[in-house]
DNA sequence: AAGTGGTCTAGACCACCAG
DNA sequence: TGGTGGTCTAGACCACTTA
């Protein structure tokens, strides 16, 4: 308890004024040089223990003006959306997938604008389902821009994912996500063992790499059976 | 461009070394003694840049091995969950909302559960739809501990937002989140002005203060009006 | 002008990991 | 034992805000 570094009692300190309600939101919280004053610690280190709560969105500083509550109003709270792969294995269950197809196809034209390739140029798709415990638990649909990845039709992706390969080969710089409600079509609910049909949670991800789009995938999920969650803490 | 800060400037050859390929995953990069040579910067200065990097996720480190490019395998990507008045607000369009509901109910058990209170004791309940240019986005229903919150229901919630009202009354520390699709019940579709029956969008949030659990609300949208988005760059 | 945060330096000691 | 990252110090100069 007591050999923590002191930026971190520091910023423990902080931390529990705030809990307490001592110091409210927007309220102006001692300055760098009244706290390396009360703590008997330097500058950098007052100032490293301000610096991290407002990093994690605790705080708000301004210059000539001083660190602040920050008001939770504005605070947004962060959603992860991690591997599938790993989120199974994570919680002991049995992964495994499917490859159902691996071809390549002419680029429709939202498609093409997608991986901003030409339209009707040929780009690579492959469909995989991810199991748990043998159930199908997500389908994804990818779409990949074959300068970037030529040798993407011949990979065995029973062993590894697409998303693993491609970073290889590709490494990524950028990614995009929207996250929406949909009605699975008819495929999809076979795809996805779904006798009838419920509403599925779609996660579409683009990425990048430095030489452009890499690839646009859709990742369908069961809404009974896959959630995505979150978590907002003041303890760290 | 030449007048950016001495870490930032490191900051940004690494990311470009990294971006080209240069520095591949799992590769370590110069230690923080080669860069502050390299340089020719202190020792702090160079170790924020590595530190910042590793902060947001590009890097790891491990003390007496050295600091490595991060695997983006591991890597998960983050969605924020926000104030939906703030983003109806920020892209320019007119928020109101409408007060359908403000009273208190008997809490059956999953709602007592929830909100760790006793079966069938008093709750409060409100709900809320909120709107972009008059057109409904979002409805709010929000079960509170009127513990925590005693006056909760002689506010008014148009003017300011219950989590905000929350927030003031009582200091937020913690807040979990779970998405997932839903289909709305008949009462959601007439609140959400929606003449077929589509999936939804279903956030449950639950919120901590010092002294317990403050609040449950579902925040429901129509799948085809609102979408989650998240975005996870290098340029940082 | 005084106080704030933003950047930076040139040292220091420590814990950890490798050969 | 030497190199690494983790913490910390006691100064410094600057840009910004308020009075």
């Amino acid at each position: 308890m007591t050999d923590q570094p002191k930026f971190a009692q520091i910023k423990q300190h902080i931390i529990d004024k705030i809990r307490a309600g001592a110091w409210q939101e927007n309220q102006r919280v001692p300055s760098e040089n009244e706290l390396s004053d009360q703590f008997q610690v330097s500058r950098m280190t007052a100032r490293r223990a301000l610096s991290e709560l407002t990093e994690s969105g605790v705080l708000t500083r301004s210059q000539g003006l001083g660190t602040f509550v920050a008001s939770f109003k504005s605070q947004s709270s962060l959603l992860e959306i991690r591997n599938i792969a790993d989120e199974v294995k994570e919680r002991g269950g049995n992964y495994t997938c499917i490859v159902l197809s691996l071809e390549s196809i002419s680029a429709i034209a939202p498609i093409a604008i997608a991986l901003g390739v030409e339209m009707d140029s040929l780009v690579y798709r492959s469909i995989i389902v991810h199991n748990e415990n043998d159930a199908p638990l997500q389908v994804e649909e990818r779409f990949v821009n074959p300068a970037l990845a030529p040798e993407y039709l011949q990979q065995d992706f029973s062993q590894t994912t697409p998303h693993e390969y491609l970073t290889q080969v590709a490494p990524l710089t950028e990614a995009r996500h929207t996250v929406e409600a949909i009605m699975p079509n008819e495929e999809i609910c076979q795809w996805l063992d779904m006798f009838n049909e419920e509403p599925c949670l779609q996660v579409i991800r683009r990425t990048w790499s430095s030489h452009g789009i890499v690839s646009f995938a859709r990742l369908i999920s069961s809404g009974s059976k896959y959630r995505l969650g979150g978590h907002l803490t003041f303890k760290k």
